[in-house]
DNA sequence: CGGAATATGTCAGCCATATTGACTTATATT
DNA sequence: AATATAAGTCAATATGGCTGACATATTCCG
């Protein structure tokens, strides 16, 4: 029952392309273009016995400094029980630490240390070029238009993630504005 | 001991921001772009029990249609037992179909049925949808500025991949642009 | 022809990252 | 004092990768 008993097995020839009414070429290129993007950092990571969860959780700790894990899961859209392995690890190996909250002591707050910060600071940098260099290979003039581009691709309701963030790109949309 | 017993575990507070030499806001938008765009598709491959992993080998399968096995792991940069599952699955349910090649009768050819296609369709859709509602909220006047942005962040020696596609962007580099 | 190389498939085990559900502990709120 | 909240933890499960080893069919080559 498992099996498709169906009579139309029938092999179909014709490649998909982009006149078939989607839009496969930016959803192939964003396949391609994110897999290489985000494989720079992960042979420096691999030194520390680190993965991507780890990356990103350093990314936004470093990106909001004092942030408690519950803004931190929202932010990754994750269950706190993904977190915990990662976090650990971070803590243990000093690139990471928390404090109690002042207000409420349950929270805790994240940091990095400086290990923790020169880590992210080496992921960053080949990220880093390999988007300065696409920028100028491309032979885009500005910058923000991949950045409202971009953005625009982010659900409506998470787009305030990125606005939270501090120094963060205030790209405007076109007719869009946020709701305090 | 695993811990790290040195004595700089002080907390870190000044967020790191896109003055610190690195490019920070494409990196978390490309991450939080990538996230949202692969979302689409999860809820209609969860209704066939599927995952990220078959709607890769569907699209590329429906891209090239006769591609035999390792054409399709030398795009998708995995490894033939990481596909077979995958694969398996995608053949038992009658979304894909293997020929043996004409030429070469140990090579399997692969092509969608005309419900894999059906299905690819059907994925492809809310994706399409999305980088075109971005496209316009954004202001992109040029497609093709977004796709040679993200044709330059591959891996230059791997951008053949996107050249053999059938129908595929023929985005120069250097800002040179034509259209179809 | 016969042996080597190749394309594919498969078995087994491992790892990383995610999930849900249930429960504990510390602290805050009412 | 009772309840709610923030965080941590244990257990089980799924997915999608990986390596290594080996089987089978077919092609290539001497």
């Amino acid at each position: 029952m498992s099996k498709n008993a169906e009579a139309d097995q029938v092999p179909i020839r014709s490649p998909l392309t982009r006149d078939d009414s989607v839009n496969l070429d930016i959803i192939e290129l964003l396949f391609f273009a994110y897999r290489d993007f985000t494989s720079d950092p992960d042979q420096i990571l691999a030194d520390d016995g680190f993965g991507r969860a780890h990356h990103r959780v350093l990314h936004f700790v470093n990106r909001m400094p004092g942030l408690n894990v519950a803004e931190l899961l929202e932010v990754l859209q994750i269950t706190k029980q993904s977190l915990a392995r990662v976090l650990k690890q971070l803590i243990d190996s000093g690139h990471i630490v928390q404090l109690h909250g002042l207000r409420d002591r349950r929270q805790r707050e994240l940091y990095p240390t400086a290990k923790g910060r020169a880590l992210i600071l080496a992921l960053a940098s080949p990220q880093s070029r390999r988007i300065r260099a696409a920028l100028e290979e491309a032979g885009v003039a500005e910058r923000s238009v991949i950045e409202r581009f971009l953005k625009a691709m982010v659900n409506p309701e998470l787009r305030t993630q990125i606005d939270n963030l501090p120094g963060a790109a205030s790209v405007n949309h076109r007719g869009e504005q946020e709701h305090g």
